[in-house]
DNA sequence: CTAATTTCAGTGGAACTGATATAC
DNA sequence: CGTATATCAGTTCCACTGAAATTA
């Protein structure tokens, strides 16, 4: 018995935390947070999306989109627009700023999780993320 | 590229979040946060220890730690004493109603560990966990 | 009518910063 | 003197809850 750190539920607690913590210092002299930045890359590869989609696909609180999607639009990165065929939603769109933006930062992105992997040889960390895959689909839809 | 779900150090986040989720569900009807309930498992395997040992073990902000001690020396689960050697110093050690929560509530902890890893075999929550801790121990101390 | 989408106000917790008292 | 331990006050952010407005 040594302790929580014997337990996997836990150390995955500890280690997203400072997951986080790096992603949001790499990014801090962008303005911009984890949560905006897994925004902009998710808008990267749909063509524009619904907000409720976001908060889906993101696991964010629909609560929270609204706040990330009013600081990406002040920055010039995304916009919103209405939906063709639903007046409720709203279609956010990545727009070139947010591109540009996106492409000047890959390298950082993957400076971190680099760093938090360091101790892993690439197998491993193919077999980690695959493992780490399935929970999440399982877990987060 | 499918944003930032295909990332590690992102997975690593939004499963952290979900396993404290899980793990603060659990032990609700309790009244402590999984922040206390790893202390006690700490203590559990310590034999007492110092404020500043519980800050860097378990990774909590000193300043963090005296609310948590006095949680738990208010429910009888710890207590203070007085270090030997350092007058600056307070050892904290598990009471005997602590060891006998930790022990009540074992079985939940596991169950959350469990549903948490519910699709992996149990070789695969092995190799999880191997590279977790490998990851941890060089990240976390 | 009920349900879905977005928005907003408010709550509680988490993680930290900076300052203080005490002791080394 | 400077350093270490514990404590306290205050800040910021995060995640959520509950409710509203609009539309389906």
């Amino acid at each position: 018995m040594l302790g929580l750190h014997a337990d996997t539920g836990y150390l995955l607690y500890r280690l997203g935390l400072r997951s986080g913590q790096l992603f949001n210092t790499s990014l801090q002299e962008s303005g911009l947070r984890l949560r905006h930045y897994a925004l902009l890359r998710f808008l990267a590869g749909s063509e524009g999306a619904l907000q409720r989609e976001l908060s889906a696909r993101l696991g964010y609180d629909p609560s929270a989109i609204v706040g990330l999607v009013d600081d990406l639009e002040r920055l010039g990165f995304a916009e919103r627009r209405p939906a063709p065929g639903d007046r409720r939603s709203r279609v956010v769109v990545l727009t070139e700023a947010g591109r540009a933006f996106l492409k000047s930062t890959e390298a950082a992105g993957e400076r971190v999780t680099d760093d938090l992997l360091a101790p892993l040889d690439p197998a491993e960390r193919d077999t980690l993320h695959a493992l780490l895959r399935r929970v999440a689909e399982a877990g987060l839809g």
